[in-house]
DNA sequence: CAATTGGCAGACAGACCTGTCTGTTCATGA
DNA sequence: TCATGAACAGACAGGTCTGTCTGCCAATTG
C-alpha cells in the first residue's frame, strides 16, 4: 500500500494558478473523491476518473497500484479532513466541544450535494471486514468514538463509554437521515439529542 | 413496474418439498435478496443470480423487466418483512411497543451474516432520489417514522415528532454500528437510549 | 393427439471494467 | 547538447455487465 504521499494538500495560494500545475496524484484523488462520493465507488470506473482529472492511464497506475488503493486514499483523505476539523476547534468545555463536533453533521447535511456519510456509504460497498478499505473505515470510527468518549469522561459523565456509543449511533443516524430525509431538521434533532443524552449542564 | 406478483411468500408447508417446485420468480427474489445484501447490489450480476437460483436468463427477464425491478422487489420484500414483524407483535403499552420494535435491531445484529441495514446499504448505491429504488426506500422510512411517531404520541410524549426523529436516527445508527462495530453492545445501547429518550415510566 | 405455455440452455451484441503495454512529447538538469 | 524522467495518448487483453434472441423440452389443456 505504498503510493505517492498525499498527506499534504495542495495550497491554492501557491503560484500554481494553472490547474495543470496541481500534481497528477492530487488531481486524481480530488476527482475520485468527488465522483466516489456522488455516485458510489463501484459505479465509477478508472476511465472516468482519469478523463475528468486529465491524467493518462499509465500515470494513474504509477501513483496508485490499483483502484482499491485509490479508494483507501479517498477514505483516508476524508478521515484527515474530519480530524482536522476537530483539531481546529477552539478550546472550550467538553460539552460544547461535543456539540461543536456533532454540529458538523448539520453543516454537512445542508450542502446541496450532500449524500450521506462517506464512510458508511463506502462500508456498504465493501463487505470484507479484512479489506484495506474497511480497515481504514474502522480506524476512522475508532478515532471518532474515542474522541467523544474522552470528552464525555472529561465532562464528568459517569458512563462515558455508553454515552459515547450513543453519540456515535446518533451521529451515524443523523448523517443518514440528512441524506434520506429532511436535512433541515438535523440541527434541532442534534440539539434535542444532546439535551437528553448529556448530563445536565 | 409490473412483474409477477410476489406479495405472497411461499408457504413451506405446502407440498412443494422439491426445491424446484418453488416458482422461478420466488427463487430469483430469494437468491437476489441474499446476494444483494451479502455482497452489495452493483457487485452482484444477473448471471450470478440466475445461476444460483437455477433459472434461465430468459425466464428472469420475463418476470423482471430489468435488474432494477428486481432490486425494487428486493427492497419491498424486506420492507414487508419489517412491517409483518411489527404487525405480529402482541398488543402492549406504547413504550413496550417501541422497545420491541427497536429490539429487532439487536436481534438482527447478532446474526453472523449481519451486514447492516438493507435500506441504508441500498441507498448508498442509488444516488438518484427519483429512482424507483430510492422511492421504495423512502416509503419504508416514512412508514417506520410514522409508526414510531404514533406510538410516541400514544405514550403521552409532548413532542412525538421530535422523539420519533431521534428514534429513527438511533435505529439507523445502531443498525450501522452493529455492522461496523460490536454487535454485542447493541442491546444495552438500545436500553440506555430508550431510558434517556422516552418520558419516564 | 395436438397446440399452447412456461421454463431451460446458451449464444450473442454492445458496452464497460481493470490493468498492461507501446510509443510520444516535453521539461529539467548534467 | 543530450540524457533522464514524468506525463501524455491510446491500443489492447481478458473479463464482466445488462439485455435480446433462438431453439429445445416437458407439462398441461382442449
Amino acid at each position: 500500500m505504498k503510493y505517492t504521499d498525499l498527506s499534504v494538500s495542495v495550497n491554492p495560494m501557491k503560484k500554481t494558478a494553472d490547474i495543470n500545475d496541481i500534481p497528477p496524484a492530487r488531481r486524481l484523488l480530488n476527482t475520485a473523491s468527488r465522483l466516489f462520493y456522488a455516485e458510489g465507488i463501484h459505479a465509477v470506473g478508472i476511465d472516468r476518473i482519469i478523463a475528468e482529472a486529465g491524467v493518462a492511464k499509465a500515470t494513474f497506475y504509477k501513483h496508485f497500484p490499483s483502484k482499491d488503493d485509490l479508494v483507501v486514499a479517498h477514505i483516508e483523505e476524508q478521515d484527515r479532513a474530519g480530524r482536522a476539523y476537530v483539531a481546529a476547534l477552539p478550546a472550550q468545555p467538553p460539552r460544547e466541544m461535543i456539540a461543536a463536533i456533532l454540529g458538523r453533521i448539520g453543516n454537512a447535511a445542508s450542502d446541496a450535494d450532500y449524500r450521506g456519510c462517506v464512510f458508511l456509504n463506502a462500508a456498504a460497498e465493501y463487505p470484507e471486514r479484512a479489506s484495506p478499505v474497511r480497515q481504514a473505515i474502522d480506524a476512522r470510527r475508532a478515532w471518532y468514538r474515542d474522541t467523544l468518549q474522552k470528552l464525555c469522561a472529561a465532562s464528568g459523565d459517569p458512563s462515558p463509554e455508553m454515552t459515547a456509543g450513543l453519540l456515535v449511533a446518533l451521529s451515524d443516524g443523523l448523517l443518514e437521515g440528512g441524506y434520506l430525509d429532511d436535512p433541515a431538521k438535523i440541527p434541532s434533532l442534534i440539539e434535542a439529542a444532546l439535551a437528553k443524552l448529556l448530563p445536565n449542564t
